[in-house]
DNA sequence: AATGTCCATAATTTGTTCCGATACCAGATC
DNA sequence: GATCTGGTATCGGAACAAATTATGGACATT
């Protein structure tokens, strides 16, 4: 019985598959099959009846799950006893601008009730910090890239904008159009390239940073605009969302970092991350 | 945290000792210097006091062994909570002649104790078994050998035999008496050719095999013998145990097993044999 | 002083765990 | 039905962790 089993048993148990539990887990699907047969063979009973679709648990797996469970936030609970609350562990993360606030400040506050040692500082995302939440182009050759989010970028048009009243809108259409650019942005770039190859033009209105200021002009008529596609865009009423049928780019959103990153750190941002899936 | 390091801080605690506890766990004693290290790295403080006699736990220690001691406890009740008490597993033990039935039965209860679901069956050493309770000298050389105790052999005279008056008893003093010799035991064997290699000789008054009718024999004045030092015997007003300055021998008492005995086997049996040092 | 005991460290060997690739199975889709 | 998709089990080799032997230093005991 080691505890490493009942973590990968517990991941399967609610997950409701190896794979998923190994993705969960960081570690690939065999690792969690040979741990589960292993403490399947210690117990001398199935815990799961396997099948196409996934994994159920046997009545003997519904019966070692609390217990697993226990054993596990007892284990947790001892450690954490011996961990003084007052050495605060300082934790730099480098934030990339346009994340969502709503969104990225609940995550950080996910992250925060799960690990009360930590001291968090938010940066830049080009300024030393000891883990980065940026897309995945961003990433360098020698990080590591958990995928947190994946935004779809969307066309923004003012409320009552005459593009609306069309059901399929192309990049053809947007011709001419008044152009709100956000500089740095990847998809930004993607898109107006993607015009300039079909010898298309739009009329550059504002060139900014923030999403939050391109929403604001969108709003206000000044122009069209791209946008993630996130549930606060969705919900403005005077602003709608709209697909192109040529031209669609999403952006990975997630967590890098070095490979030699501390484990204490790295193993309840991972944690955060999945969380979030 | 694992299960091991906790297990391993366990042992080191009660033994107050990493040696001791080393071979007790059946390791050796780095691996438990390494692990108890890990522990404290893990729970961020020291968990013992070393110095020159051994360990003494911290203020820290003492607050963890209760926790650890649950948590092992809690473990193994989920494992043994799992293996149906009916599927009572079949043990097999070949035991020598002559291991003290007092001592041994000690032994046996304490096992069948420890482990609930053994189905114990005892057979003479030469029959197939799981293990066996010999002396070191019986032990194939493919087998592993684990010592339980070590028994001195010693001169048993009736009470009141003129010997028992000599203050030192040498090989010579025996020459002509008369002698109950136990057969298939080494040391009787052993001391009978060292009387030999000296010209000496013994009457012998009878060939027996168990140490009790021995005992009986030499209570009844019919001669000396070569009995193992058990307390029982010391215990025995009509017999004096005595030792002999020119010769002498122990013989180490204990259990041998094959390399590919199941550990579910093997562990109780090498718990039950270090609980007794 | 010399010896013995104990713990820590270093270097090596051994044994597990993990991974990628592959095989196989069952249900959904065409 | 053939094919595709998403799932699990199994295999051989790579990476890692754990055990071992050997060695050194610190403190008692003889």
């Amino acid at each position: 019985m080691d505890i490493r089993g009942l973590r990968y048993f517990l991941a399967t148990y609610k997950a409701g598959s190896v794979s998923a539990a190994a993705r969960q887990c960081h570690v690939a699907q065999p690792s969690i099959s040979a741990a589960i047969k292993q403490l399947e063979d210690e117990l001398g009973t199935a815990l799961f009846d396997r099948h196409a679709k996934g994994v159920r648990p046997t009545a003997a797996g519904q019966r070692l799950y609390p217990m697993a469970a226990g054993l596990l936030a007892d284990s947790a609970a001892i450690v954490q006893s011996f961990r003084q609350p007052d050495q605060r562990q300082p934790l730099t993360l480098g934030l990339m601008r346009s994340l969502g606030a709503q969104r990225m400040s609940g995550w950080l506050q996910r992250l925060l009730q799960m690990e009360e040692r930590f001291e968090l500082t938010l940066v830049n995302p080009e300024e030393p910090c000891d883990a980065r939440i940026i897309t995945s182009s961003m990433c360098h050759p020698h990080e590591h890239f958990e995928p947190i989010w994946q935004d779809a970028y969307r066309l923004a048009l003012p409320a009552g904008h005459p593009l609306t009243l069309k059901p399929r809108l192309g990049l053809a259409d947007l011709h001419g159009q008044s152009f709100i650019i956000r500089e740095h942005c990847e998809a930004n770039a993607h898109f107006l390239q993607a015009l300039h190859q079909q010898q298309l033009t739009v009329q550059p209105r504002a060139h900014l940073r923030t999403i939050e200021y391109s929403r604001a002009l969108v709003q206000a008529n000044v122009g069209l605009a791209l946008v993630p596609d996130w549930p606060e865009h969705r919900k403005c009423t005077d602003m709608v969302l709209a697909e192109l049928s040529d031209w669609q780019r999403t952006v990975v959103v997630g967590l890098a970092y070095s490979p030699d990153l501390p484990s204490a750190l790295l193993e309840p941002l991972l944690q955060a991350c999945t969380a979030c899936q």
